[in-house]
DNA sequence: TTTAGTGTATTATTTACATAGAACACTAAA
DNA sequence: TTTAGTGTTCTATGTAAATAATACACTAAA
């Protein structure tokens, strides 16, 4: 178990945030279905119980996760969200990867590489 | 002139750092050409010299750019450094893309979607 | 009612980052 | 020699993030 690993160059409640929304688009915690308890999660990553609380705040706060004080946070039952995040993460990674490319002057045959890399690594 | 866009969630002078890489790698700078100095490049980019100074000096420490007491700092002249640099962005881009799609679970028909806007925005 | 498990809140401490302002050391050119 | 332009160093201040320890509020079940 145990300890999550984190760019030490980025707020740690980032990164799980965006690591809760991944997993429930995974599939790895369903629509409606209940999360770790904060406690739990803190120890589950390694990180501080705060830090969890921080993040489980800010999700509910985005409307991604609610809370029922005393029972828990769970993941929206709105399978629209979790959609919504799926294409939201996609469109995301296509724009930076294409502004990240865009930006090292590649040639016509270093681009055709790269592409094939890609379709190899995504196969 | 003036004020470069940075990603509040990260520190400032490792964007300086990977944006100095990145138009030496476009050669915006050329290998052996001389760098701005450290104070009118943090009024170009809108930050404090020292903030400045601690990017000039970590890419000094790496080796990417070489330092003379009194006349300035200098980008590498070794271009097999600089190309070395445009593939190490070029491959983390790649790895960073697959890595994160593949976290998606995109359907086939999602995914050549996505590769066919990769090819758009490339062209 | 009691207990265990929830989320929430508070206070304190530490660390990293960024800024501000000033000074120092070196180089080249007037 | 003087001056302007370099990088470098130092002290101080403010802020955000993360940790630590503790307490509080609510819920469900024994």
């Amino acid at each position: 178990m145990a300890t999550f690993e984190f760019d030490p160059n980025q707020p740690i409640y980032l990164q799980i945030i965006a690591e809760i929304k991944k997993r429930s688009v995974r599939g790895v915690y369903v629509p409606g279905g209940k999360l770790p308890s904060v406690r739990d999660m803190a120890r589950e990553m390694g990180v501080n119980p705060n830090t969890m609380a921080r993040a489980y705040a800010e999700l509910d706060r985005e409307g991604f996760v609610f809370t029922r004080r005393g029972q828990g946070s769970f993941v929206t039952e709105k399978q629209k969200t979790i959609d919504a995040e799926r294409q939201k993460l996609a469109r995301k990674a296509v724009a930076r990867f294409i502004a990240e490319v865009g930006e090292l002057a590649l040639s016509k045959s270093q681009l055709a590489t790269l592409l094939q890399k890609i379709e190899e690594g995504l196969s």
